[in-house]
DNA sequence: TGCCAGGCCGAAA
DNA sequence: TTTCGGCATGGC
């Protein structure tokens, strides 16, 4: 275990895990960046279903509560989850060092992480996401949970998992046209067989480069750069996946007119989460 | 009522 | 190789 993650301490406390002085990681920020869409904060608490379990948080000053869960789990499946097994002191002086606008947009989104989301959630996530506002991706992807997702019981209500690709492979396309996914629901289709049949295998993704990565998951019909490279950043912990040929057009074209080559390194990815959210909170949202 | 949204596909140049 | 129209749907 390396030096940073003694910066902050996961304690036991009445049931729940608390994690002390705990920095960069502000809920408000982490669920309502656009990275996720299946989280909602409800009595200052945020929650939501990750990896088939109701997981609700909220900030105590300095610290994190993680309500209903023993440091055990915590730290086998949680930690990652949360993204605290990146020391984000490093994050942030690379973007210091790097250039003064991302600089700005890391001032703004200060306390944004990455979330280990599953992979597989990632990539239905995503595709929904195409050409589609934030508020219809969560919309959407909670029917999608509710129509084949298992149900399941907490903190006395009911919540739904992420589908699996078996109880995706229940439905077809006119399902999934008639949930309201639009030209997307053939792409969903070509997911769903493409895991199913093992023409994508996320275990092989873990350990290759990133740009053999994002090719790879250009397989699935509906994935371009762009949903190639959210699903490399969010479902496969790659910091450096860059959609370069959208950001290009976009985000680049509209900060470094002059520099369309700009290197933002090894936390490309994050690089991108932090200019994403600060357009999106210096347009008003 | 229109515009637009974490884009991609396929055709045309 | 780059550009561009079309695409389903519903927030705002």
């Amino acid at each position: 275990m390396s030096d940073f993650l003694k910066k902050y301490e996961v304690v036991s406390d009445g049931g729940d895990v608390v994690v002390r002085s705990l920095d960069h990681f502000d809920p408000d920020l982490v669920f309502d960046c656009g990275q996720c869409f299946r989280f909602a904060k409800k009595d200052g608490v945020w929650q939501g279903v990750a990896r088939g379990r109701l997981l609700r948080l909220t900030r105590e000053g300095d610290d994190l509560r993680i309500f209903d869960m023993d440091t055990a789990e915590f730290e086998s499946s949680w930690l990652d989850y949360l993204g605290l097994t990146l020391d984000y002191d490093i994050v942030r002086e690379s973007f210091d060092a790097a250039d003064s606008h991302l600089s700005d947009a890391a001032d703004v989104g200060q306390g944004i992480r990455i979330l280990g989301q599953e992979p597989w959630e990632a990539l239905i996530s995503f595709i929904i996401s195409q050409n589609n506002n934030i508020p219809r991706i969560r919309s959407l992807v909670e029917r999608l949970c509710v129509r084949c997702g298992k149900k399941f019981s907490a903190n006395g209500e009911d919540f739904f998992a992420f589908p699996t690709p078996d109880e995706m492979a229940t439905l077809d396309e006119s399902d999934f046209a008639e949930m309201g996914m639009g030209y997307r629901a053939a792409y969903l289709v070509d997911a769903t067989r493409g895991v199913r049949e093992g023409r994508l295998l996320f275990d092989e993704l873990y350990d290759m480069p990133t740009d053999r990565v994002i090719d790879r998951l250009k397989c699935v019909k509906g994935v371009g750069t762009k949903v190639a490279s959210c699903v490399a950043l969010f479902g496969l912990g790659k910091y450096d996946a860059f959609p370069i040929d959208v950001w290009v057009k976009r985000i680049l074209a509209k900060y470094y007119p002059d520099r369309a080559d700009i290197d933002f390194g090894p936390y490309a990815g994050i690089a991108q989460q932090y200019l994403f959210y600060f357009e999106r909170y210096i347009e008003g949202k």
